[in-house]
DNA sequence: CGCATCAGTCAACAGCCGTAGAATGAACGC
DNA sequence: GCGTTCATTCTACGGCTGTTGACTGATGCG
């Protein structure tokens, strides 16, 4: 059926070629930010026409939105499900306060450890597009709800924007700053040190509040 | 003596002119990002006209670098004096963790309270422009060290950088990306559930430190 | 007073940007 | 085979940018 001629159909020319430009795309947004990427760099980095990219993709904005929105992780926290396609994050933080924790943990630790392309484009490109500040802040939201509902506390939802900036933070920090501290430590030990500081945003003030909510 | 005049010497005329530059500088810088910021638009917001930046400034990369050296706090931690202009920074570190962990939260306190104008163009940029980054870095560094004295562990250096990652963090997050959780949130909330946080990063794991910290 | 200095303006240049539209040539359906 | 579709390129336009240099007029100094 399938010979291996090397010739593909146009729709499959395509698909590739807009695939090779969103990739290269991916990867300037993520280097430089939305201003500094231009739509020339990136159709000669993709090898076409910048008149390609327009043609496919409609305008700069459209194509940016086209990058975040592929963006394998324009989630605050992406729990690893440990490859279950079929279990729901909405389980993950539905639990104790310390599930959310290690599943807060998990998640950063393969942040720090996988390149974080996509997800440094969005959240370099987040301080200066405002587009895509409100198409993450809209991404985000029900994420940060969910992680609300695991924690035990009156001011659940301020905890819960805590640690999303405490995540983001130590991301940036080490990935857009780049400083040496942050840079060369290892993920393990940085999610060591971490742990005390989300347990205590996890878990509500049992000592005097006498609330008994739970 | 002083006639009541307003004329003003030719120095003291241009001094004041490039405060004004300055000042529309470092807040669309803040609001905009370096990118975002054309000369033409700090130019027509100070009242003057484009070439005169240049002819003061030189090009629009040293006027960058005059508002983030002029800022004033390009420093990660800007511990409160409480008005002493003698008191040394180098002594609010140097105490005990539960003085480094006050200092801390007292100067998140304060840049959540004010308006972090130039600490926000410092930040917006640093992580857009390169040389922003590299001017922090180098600015960050004695105070990073400084913090790291204070700390009682022998992974200090990283503890420190965790701690401005987190202040950092916060802020971007309240500021630029505006969650409404944070934005929405009083200093002194914020402040009360990040104390035992910074707390676990100040002191030495001096409990359960038995077993071999590898 | 007379000349040098300098704050401040104006017009323009060269370059890069996003974008539009015509042109080309190969792949497709009939 | 023929006309159509479509991937792809080329050229170009208008706008905005940083930057320059000539210009103007008030100010300072001798």
């Amino acid at each position: 059926m399938t010979e291996p001629t090397a010739r593909p159909t146009r729709a499959q020319q395509r698909r590739q070629t807009e695939d090779r430009i969103l990739t290269a795309a991916r990867q300037l947004f993520a280097e430089r930010g939305y201003d500094r990427t231009t739509i020339r760099a990136v159709a000669s980095s993709a090898g076409v026409d910048a008149g390609l990219v327009m043609h496919y993709f409609g305008s700069k904005d459209l194509l940016f939105a086209r990058v975040t929105e592929t963006a394998p992780a324009p989630d605050v926290f992406q729990a690893a499900t440990g490859g279950g396609a079929g279990a729901e994050a909405g389980e993950l933080y539905g639990g104790t306060p310390d599930e959310a924790t290690e599943a807060l943990l998990t998640s950063l630790g393969r942040r720090l450890t996988d390149e974080p392309e996509s997800s440094l484009a969005v959240l370099r490109s987040m301080l200066t597009n405002a587009d895509a500040a409100d198409r993450y802040r809209t991404a985000a939201q029900p994420q940060l709800d969910q992680l609300t509902e695991a924690i035990p506390a009156p001011d659940a939802d301020l905890r819960a924007s805590l640690l999303s900036a405490i995540i983001h933070g130590v991301i940036a920090e080490r990935y857009l700053l780049r400083l040496t501290n942050l840079a060369d430590a290892s993920p393990e030990q940085i999610i060591t040190l971490l742990r005390p500081c989300f347990e205590s945003l996890t878990t509500a003030p049992a000592d005097d509040a006498a609330d008994g909510q739970g």
